[in-house]
RNA sequence: CGCGGGGUAGAGCAGUCUGGUAGCUCAUCGGGCUCAUAACCCGAAGGUCGUAUGGUUCAAAUCCUGCCCCCGCAA
């Protein structure tokens, strides 16, 4: 089938990889470029991995008011999203004889929204998957294709998944394209009842609020890295905190403080009594490090406060 | 020209303001103590202080300048 990718960032590279082998693509969509960090410009993933590989490329500042004609021209079968970041008016689903099929991070309907794959470690899912559904207008609500689940581990991190969700949705997208060009896909409705929604992750929700139960921390924790990243503040700096484990000996004291420092642990109390390991963190205007390295030059004290 | 911080032993940092032959913690190696140890004690090795082998100076990690790389914030 003739495909036009819509995707930007690297969560889509697998799956454009898969249907590259299987389909003609016939054009690749993605946002436009934006000024990075420290105002240099970056290319996202989809558009560097489709001028290593010489497809065409579009970036449209609004694709329903710029791109419809444009795509049009391209005589697509059917349309593959994957993480685009721009809704889609109804003139733009109606491009394809097969419309759009989107691939989503979580197992409809849950988790609709923005940040399924954060959100499922942010609350603590134990199990997560893809969805392959059809794109309607209202956002993620389509007719489902096809799920894959995926169980969750312990400590994984929102870039762990994030990544195993990407291989997952390569297969998947592959197995619906497959079954779509044959005749033999089926559409089955989603339950509205049960669906729920994630916004994207504000910066509010980055600091770590120490009075909460170490479990929940934790879960910030890892929901936030690689990025944005949790962060909590000592001695008036900030200092992003990439890794967490609970602490499996018993202490007292008000939540945020330092409760063991030695030479390569350090324990900080949470508001249900429980207290963490920080593993690893970042000073600003430094790397990430190991917490070994990091009680090398800079030292804390038990009863020091952090997040104040 | 968005704002700011930094590049010093394998690692993480101090020293830079107030120029004067480089220091701390960890790691490494050797030795000791111990029933034993990731613990403790003693000792050793390891750096042309990002780079131009640039400028100022009797003397530059430290002051001035160009360049490279890294990081935080804001978007």
């Amino acid at each position: 089938m003739k495909v036009i990718f819509l995707g930007t960032p690297d969560f889509g590279i697998p799956a454009l990889t898969a249907i590259m082998k299987y389909h003609q693509v016939v054009g690749c969509v993605c946002q436009p470029d934006k000024i990075g960090s420290r105002g240099k410009i970056e290319f996202c993933a989809v558009k560097k991995f489709a001028l290593e590989h010489n497809l065409p490329l579009y970036q449209f500042e609004k694709i329903s008011r710029d791109g419809v004609d444009v795509l049009k021209n391209l005589s697509p079968d059917i349309m593959v999203t994957a993480a685009y970041g721009q809704i889609l008016s109804q003139e733009v689903i109606d491009i394809a004889p097969h419309g759009i099929i989107n691939i989503h991070g979580s197992l409809l309907p849950e988790l609709r929204g923005a940040s399924p794959i954060q959100y499922a470690v942010l609350l603590g899912f134990k199990t997560t998957g893809i969805t392959i559904l059809k794109t309607v207008r209202k956002v993620d609500a389509g007719e489902i294709i096809l799920q894959k689940s995926l169980d969750i581990a312990p400590y994984e991190t929102n870039g762990e998944l994030f990544e195993r969700l990407s291989l997952l949705g390569a297969e998947a997208v592959t197995e619906a394209l497959n079954l779509i060009e044959t005749g033999r896909a089926r559409y089955v409705a989603q339950n509205e009842e049960l669906a729920t929604f994630t916004a994207k992750i504000t910066a509010e929700q980055e600091k770590i609020d120490w009075s909460r139960p170490s479990e929940e921390i934790i879960n910030l924790v890892r929901a936030l890295n690689p990025r944005p990243v949790a962060w909590t503040t000592y001695k008036g700096k900030r200092i992003k905190i990439y890794t967490l484990r609970l602490c499996n000996k018993d202490f007292d004291g008000r939540y945020g403080t330092v409760v063991e420092c030695g030479k390569k642990s350090l324990a900080v109390m949470c508001g249900d009594g429980r207290a963490v390991n920080v593993i690893e963190l970042q000073a600003e205007n430094s790397k990430k490090t190991d917490i070994a390295s990091y009680l090398c030059g800079r030292k804390f004290q038990v009863g020091d406060i952090l997040g104040e």
